[in-house]
DNA sequence: CATGAAACATACCAGTGGGTGTGTTTGCGT
DNA sequence: ACGCAAACACACCCACTGGTATGTTTCATG
């Protein structure tokens, strides 16, 4: 009962990610590990039919281990969530190539995301999170709204550049896209085929590109596309 | 341990719904009071977040006439999914009207499914568990791909009509509109404002419907809407 | 090499929740 | 009225799980 312990990084205050960045480099294996392997069954199971014992089994770790870095469940379930937020942020820089206009910068990026939704654990993991957090732990609504942002931001810099058609509001069309990927995934994964999401999303652009770009972008890029 | 009880309804074989139509009313009042509940909470909490003990106590029963209607939790759950499904099976009669196009047809399932999944709690607990049910309890997309099938079902009739513009494949379009619903639904969700799903869906018939109708049928629909 | 904190390991606890066994009421046929 | 099954009520069980308390190892630092 005495406070004279450590201050352990995940038992400290209630924010949500800390992350002390002065954990040595066998705890940040570990902390990986833990996490991932949690992700994965958050993925596959779900949050509450994820049991902790069972992600320290595949993990390696031990209970120990886990509340030392996490300090509870649903602590280490936002952690998965902001790991992933965090990689999508970090995707945006690794998008950026000199000579992509807008649209395509888009379209790159949702086919990031996508290849991410398909292999990355954390991605699986964060986006079934999203729905089986319990209501107060999940920044409700925050996530989906900063994609549809993201994406209504490249779509008015599209439209600024001429690419889009007369009367396309971007912020409209934002949400169809976050909506789109949501939906395709919720059903490859109830299907339990998550690789016919990248063929999925494909002939949403297929049906949606048409709609909202200029034949002059469409042309260009048809000839830029393989295949 | 003796067999000579009374084979009951719920506990009888592994097929999921027997309905023995043989129920008294009051037994049938029960067991809806039991499976609405149920749906409430699934609806709201999930599945594993859900106690038998929490719906038993908001639908008046117990425990034993629960596990009378029902063999399990997941028999339940089952159940409800079963329900929703009839309903939009119900839906199909209730939609045909004389002098309906195909077209329209499709937009008006669409908006009573859209209304279900805010006000039915049926609806709503059931589409839940179509992520929420573990994978084996699940008919594995069987559900959505009967909504793709339906819904290419009367694209295909609009398109023998003349009401659509060349090159729209119905299938293709069909997996869009279900999943621009199930995205939908699931961002309304996390975002505790499940009123905003027709808004959404509107926004994404105006989008679409330019797409794949001819000008010829988009004048005629815009003549008819309110507003 | 001593020392204290960081980074784990292990045994254990207490609440919870699905499921069961048995008793009790309701209703229907005769 | 009587018997019997349908339809429920209630007490109980026990496996499981999140969390904790405490002991043990690793590592940086002087």
């Amino acid at each position: 009962m005495s406070s004279t312990g450590p201050k352990r990084p995940g038992a400290g205050d209630s924010d949500a990610s800390a992350e002390p960045a002065a954990l040595q480099p066998r705890a940040r294996a570990t902390r990986l590990a833990i996490l991932t392997a949690a992700a994965e069954h958050f993925a596959r199971n779900g949050y509450h039919a994820t049991s902790l014992d069972s992600v320290l089994a595949d993990s390696g770790g031990t209970k120990g281990a886990l509340y030392f870095h996490f300090a509870s469940k649903e602590a280490l379930a936002r952690a998965v969530i902001a790991e992933m937020v965090q990689g999508w942020g970090d995707l945006r820089g690794h998008i950026s190539r000199p000579g992509l206009d807008p649209l395509a910068a888009l379209l790159a990026l949702v086919d990031e995301v996508v290849r991410g939704l398909i292999e990355d654990p954390i991605a699986r993991g964060g986006t079934r999170l999203l729905n089986d957090l319990p209501r107060r732990a999940r920044d409700v609504g925050g996530h989906y709204g900063r994609g549809e942002r993201d994406a209504a931001a490249l779509l008015g810099q599209a439209a600024q550049a001429g690419l889009l058609r007369d009367g396309i509001e971007p912020a409209l069309v934002a949400r169809q896209i976050v909506a789109l990927i949501a939906g395709h995934r919720q059903i490859c994964d109830a299907a339990a085929d998550r690789h016919s999401l990248r063929q999925r999303v494909d002939e949403a652009w297929t049906l949606l590109l048409p709609t909202i770009a200029t034949d002059a972008w469409l042309a260009t890029w048809r000839a830029a596309k393989p295949g």
